[in-house]
DNA sequence: CACTTGACCTGTCCGC
DNA sequence: TGCGGACAGGTCAAGT
């Protein structure tokens, strides 16, 4: 579910409501929903202050001013939702139910998918919920975090404006063998992307996922780049993908889906030339692509 | 090493 | 309506 622009929303939400704020207590279910948190994780998260909240590919990076960093990752069905003291005040109070009837997709919380709960001294509260249990919160030293090997390995973020095309054809010369949508949903390759997004770029770069990467010169890669960031750019204005559970820190779906060109449309027409798409199956994932445009190899 | 596949989980949807 | 099976947006650990 959550991809760059899922988890870039997150990430600005949260440091909207979240910096600042005072951990009070912290309860989670089980040791899978906080792995690597050791006897004492209490002491470096109880009382610590929210210092910065950051993004790196579809990692959260919640800074405590313990010195330790909360790592979260939310996999396929992760949420982080944010509700504020029950006060009179317009920036706390719980926010559900505003909005159009299908804005928001949760209900009272915590509920039977809450995995993990943070509770501020201001009385507010910030719930992990995670239907299908692949996510996880870890507790880091900050130190620790430029050596991380899971972050160190990760491709470039595509609209960081010091990555260019061809970075990313670069990086694609490492799985030349590989289809050109494995290597996109690779996070060494580049960050952030996951089906979604990998099947509207190449869509808009007219490129039939089962391409192979060595078949790929660098005047289509620097076209598949421009569609990468004008799509992920699109998705965060319109706060993300909602397909089926994806929700904002206020609880709110992201409409995303709405303007896809092929995800999710099989049967329905291209919006380019008015060929029915279609669903198949590459690199194991449902894939979605335009007979017409993206020519199979 | 490069690449593919299955496993991790729960919920939902589709066909019988 | 109930039941079984396929499938779901992400990543690993194993397998070839």
């Amino acid at each position: 579910m959550p991809e760059l622009p899922e988890v870039e929303t997150i990430c600005v939400g949260l440091e909207k409501w979240i910096v600042g704020a005072r951990i009070a207590t912290v309860s989670y279910d089980t040791e899978k929903s906080f792995p690597n948190a050791p006897q004492d994780t209490e002491q470096f998260l109880l009382g610590a202050t929210i210092a910065a909240v950051r993004r790196r590919a579809k990692v959260l990076l919640v800074e405590l001013s313990s010195g330790y960093t909360l790592m979260i990752h939310l996999k396929m069905t992760g949420q982080l939702v944010y509700i504020g003291a029950a006060a009179p005040s317009q920036t706390t109070q719980p926010r559900f139910g505003a909005g159009h009837p299908n804005d928001s997709l949760v209900g009272e919380l915590p509920d039977k998918s809450t995995r993990v709960i943070f509770e501020f001294d201001d009385g507010g509260h910030l719930y992990f919920n995670d239907q299908r249990k692949f996510g996880w919160i870890k507790l880091y030293p900050s130190s620790a975090l430029a050596d991380n090997p899971l972050l160190s390995a990760f491709g470039p973020e595509p609209l960081d404006k010091d990555t260019t095309a061809q970075m990313l054809f670069d990086r694609l010369q490492r799985r030349k063998n590989t289809t050109i949508k494995a290597a996109l949903l690779d996070q060494t390759v580049v960050a952030g992307i996951g089906n979604i997004y990998a099947d509207e770029s190449l869509w808009g770069a007219c490129i039939h996922p089962s391409t192979r990467v060595r078949d790929l010169d660098t005047k289509h890669v620097q076209k598949l780049f421009s569609e990468i960031q004008q799509v992920l750019a699109l998705s965060i204005e319109k706060g993300g993908s909602t397909d089926k559970n994806y929700v904002n820190v206020e609880g709110k779906r992201g409409s995303y889906i709405d303007f896809a060109r092929v995800f999710r449309r099989e049967g329905l027409a291209c919006p380019r030339c008015g060929t029915l798409i279609q669903k198949l199956r590459v690199a194991g994932r449902g894939t979605h692509v335009c007979p017409l445009c993206q020519r199979a190899p």
